[in-house]
DNA sequence: GAATAATGGTTGGTACTACCCACCATGTCA
DNA sequence: TGACATGGTGGGTAGTACCAACCATTATTC
C-alpha cells in the first residue's frame, strides 16, 4: 500500500465517521463542534482557552458555543478561585446524560462497520490507529 | 479491544485527519466542505444533486458552495444536453491545479503520522480501513 | 395531447460557525 | 506603581447549512 493510498483511506474514513457524528448530533440539534465539546467535557472541567486551543478554535468562537450550550442547560460556567480571569466549563447532569446517549447512538451507528471485523482485526485496527495518532 | 475503544480510536483519528484537512484548506481560503467538493470533482463531472446527496447536504447549500467556488474560478457549471434541468459541475484547470497542491500538502502534513508505521503496517491499516468502510 | 405530478436547481430567510479586532478585567513583572 | 501580558467577551463580517417557496423542465396519467 502506497502512502498515498493510506492517506486516502484515512481521509475517507474520517469523512465517514464525521458524517455519523454529524447525523447523530443533528438528531439532538447539536452541531459537530458541539458534539465534540460535550465529548471533551464528559469527564473534565476545562478552562475556555484550553478548550479553544484543543479544538483549534478562536476564543470568541468558544464563547458563542458555550453560550448556546449553556442556554440549553447542557454546560455551565464556573470561576476559578485561583485566577479571577479564568472561566471554566463543565457539563451539567443534563449534559452528561446527553453525552451518554450520544455515545451510545454513535456506537450503534458505527456497529455495522465495526462488526465487519472479527475481534482480532478490531484489535489490530485499534492499535494501528493508536500508533498513527501518537502525538509527537 | 472492545468495540467501544475502537470507536473512540476511529473518532479521534477522524478529528485528527479533519483538523489537517481544515488547516490545509484554510491556508488556501477553503472550508473543509470546499476541500471535499474539490476532491470529489478531481476527476469527475457530477450533477449538483448527486454532489449534494454524496456530501449529505441540502441542494441549496450546494448552490452556494458552487457559486463561491465558481466565482473564484475553481469550478464551472455546465448543462446536460440530455436533460435541460440538470446542471453539472467540474473543476477548471485552476481548480485542478489547486486540488493537486492540496493533496500534496495533506500528504505532507500526515507524513509524520503515517511514517510511524512500517510498510507492512501501513498495508494492514489501509486494508482494515477499506474493510470497515465497505458500503453495505 | 393537455393537465397534473415529479424532478433539478435557485432564491430568500434564519440560525449558527468561525474569524478578526477592539475591549475590559485581572494578574504579573519591572 | 506603571507597563505589559493573559483570559474572556462583544461587535462586525463571511461562510455554512437548513427550510420553504419558487421556476423550469421532464414524466405521468387520463
Amino acid at each position: 500500500m502506497s502512502s498515498d493510498a493510506l492517506v486516502e483511506a484515512l481521509v475517507r474514513s474520517a469523512f465517514d465517521v464525521t458524517g455519523v457524528l454529524t447525523r447523530v448530533g443533528a438528531r439532538h440539534d447539536l452541531s459537530l463542534t458541539q458534539v465534540r465539546v460535550l465529548g471533551i467535557l464528559r469527564d473534565r472541567r476545562v478552562r475556555m482557552s484550553d478548550l479553544a486551543d484543543f479544538l483549534g478554535l478562536d476564543r470568541s468562537t468558544m464563547s458563542g458555543l458555550v453560550d448556546r450550550a449553556e442556554r440549553r442547560g447542557l454546560l455551565a460556567r464556573g470561576k476559578d478561585p485561583e485566577d479571577g480571569r479564568v472561566v471554566d466549563v463543565f457539563t451539567t447532569p443534563a449534559g452528561l446524560e446527553l453525552v451518554d446517549r450520544l455515545q451510545d447512538e454513535v456506537r450503534r451507528a458505527l456497529a455495522p462497520a465495526t462488526d465487519r471485523l472479527d475481534p482480532g482485526q478490531r484489535d489490530q485496527l485499534g492499535q494501528l490507529i493508536e500508533l498513527v495518532l501518537a502525538s509527537p
